[in-house]
DNA sequence: CTTGCCGGGAA
DNA sequence: TTCCCGGCAAG
């Protein structure tokens, strides 16, 4: 465990601030990784500096790293435990050959690790695993005295392993968007002990949300400990403690604080998880909705997350709550690999609150092009006289599943009358087409009238022959479809 | 009132 | 299936 010393070091290696107390400490950490780059230049520390680096930029990871390293090699060496992949040199070599990738997928496990041993009771809920709940009741006792204890003890008990998350974790890459990892995963992977895959991501993601709900939620039976730096205060409840970060020490944070929240405090019985929450955090606080992996992650993590941050986002209930909600989890739960069964779900992580809206926009479209694929609008607005091209585009607009953006240059003019026997016949075959397609009949609401002219307007009463099959029965004009 | 089109019916 | 029209709704 000499070893893990290294660890430790590395931990508090976010901030040089050493001096202060285990608990101090913790809160740096915190605190940068909840920067996320912002601040954390001064850093220096080559851990949290460069990792805070790392993540936001990915590119710069391995150099910073190599040199890094150095430092804080000894301390990854615990990880390897975790990782088998990297044998117990401290140095860099290893992470040097692998990818980019495969470095984070280490880090991540090492924060899943982490993750499993501070938070794991809570998830531990879940009936599939309890295996190792609490690190350890020698870490209870330490925690509360000091929080970097907590970590420093979790890791112990575990393998140190863990020790080294909290720093190289929370300063490494799985921050970046893996910040979730979800409890179950963490079990999994402790178990598993094989590295995380692809899907790991993706569950980590929601995991990570998971967890922080959960913690946040009623899981727990214990007390809540503020970990600010200097404020130890001991609340019963989650909520209460919330208040008491926003208010004292987040105070202005304002909007996003009110997500940063769950990280500055801890919950007695379970270690708290500092490494953990402020990786995912960060990444999310700092990079606004839009993450690389957003886009992805979105639709899918939205759903989950929807219902749980609820006070953060009462917007986002109302639309992305539906359809995510119950959907989701059901699939969810079937899917997984067992783990996440009782776990995942519902809860709403703050942090994928810019998921909702782009959701539930998806779900809009979806609907939209669903009940008027023909809604392509037509472009001619002007009635100049252009060479109209065959009326059959039109029909072709089944398509265009952008609404207004197919825009087809139509124009029908003086000619339109002579070739309109071409197109007539054209408009013939169209027409079992537009019998087949569903879209308008499906949808019984009777749509506006477009602005389009119909071939009423355009060729006049007096020229009824020249109307297009439907208008001349009275139906939807297919030759100008709206 | 005009226009667009659904719903339905007759051939 | 084709053709037609009553009637509704939007403008």
């Amino acid at each position: 465990m000499a070893t893990k010393r290294p660890g430790e070091k590395t931990s508090s290696a976010a901030g040089p601030t050493d001096t202060r107390q285990s608990e101090a400490e913790i809160q740096e950490t915190l605190v940068y990784m909840q920067c996320c780059g912002q601040e954390a230049p001064n850093m220096t520390e080559s851990n949290g500096h460069r990792n805070v680096m790392t993540r936001n930029h990915q590119v710069p990871v391995f150099v910073p790293r190599g040199r890094a390293e150095g430092g804080w090699t000894h301390p990854s060496a615990p990880q390897q435990t975790t990782t088998p992949t990297v044998p117990s040199c401290p140095v860099s070599a290893p992470y040097s050959f692998r990818s980019p990738e495969s470095v984070e997928m280490d880090e991540i496990m090492a924060a899943m690790v982490l993750t499993s041993m501070s938070c794991s009771p809570v998830v531990q809920s879940s009936p599939q695993s309890q295996n190792d709940p609490v690190p350890g009741p020698s870490s209870g006792g330490r925690d509360m005295e000091c929080g970097s204890g907590d970590l420093e003890c979790g890791s112990g008990d575990m393998e140190c392993g863990g020790g080294e998350l909290s720093d190289s974790g929370s300063s490494g890459y799985w921050s970046r968007d893996h910040d979730n990892v979800s409890p179950v995963l963490s079990l999994s992977v402790m178990e598993m002990d094989s590295s995380p895959d692809e899907g790991l991501h993706t569950e980590l993601e929601q995991g990570v949300e998971l967890n922080v709900a959960k913690r946040s939620k009623s899981s727990f039976r214990g007390a809540y400990r503020c970990l600010w730096p200097s404020c130890g205060k001991v609340l019963t409840s989650s909520v209460g403690m919330k208040r008491h970060v926003r208010v004292l020490h987040l105070g202005s944070a304002s909007e996003q604080s009110h997500r940063e929240e769950d990280f500055y405090y801890t919950d007695f019985s379970c270690r708290a998880p500092p490494a953990l929450v402020p990786a995912s955090h960060v990444p999310y606080g700092s990079p606004p909705g839009p993450g690389p992996g957003s886009g992805l992650q979105i639709p899918s993590s939205t759903s989950s997350s929807p219902s749980g941050s609820g006070s953060s986002r009462p917007s986002s209930g109302p639309g992305s709550t539906p359809g995510s909600g119950s959907s989701r989890p059901s699939s969810r739960h079937s899917s997984g690999p067992g783990s996440t069964p009782g776990s995942a779900p519902d809860q709403p992580s703050p942090l994928s609150q810019s998921a909702p809206s782009s959701f539930s926009q998806i779900q809009t479209d979806h609907l939209y092009q669903a009940c008027a694929p023909l809604q392509v609008t037509v472009s001619c607005h002007n009635p100049a006289p252009c060479c109209w091209t065959p009326p059959p585009l039109t029909v072709s607009n089944q398509p265009s599943h952008h609404n207004s953006q197919v825009v087809r240059g139509r124009c029908r003019s003086v000619s339109v009358g002579e070739q309109w026997l071409q197109q007539n016949s054209t408009t013939n075959r169209l027409t079992p087409m537009r019998a087949a397609s569903p879209s308008r009949s499906h949808c019984s609401f009777r749509k506006g009238r477009g602005e389009a002219k119909k071939c009423r307007k355009v060729y006049g009463v007096e020229r009824k022959e020249q109307w297009c099959t439907a208008c001349r029965w009275k139906k939807a004009c297919q030759r100008f479809p709206d």
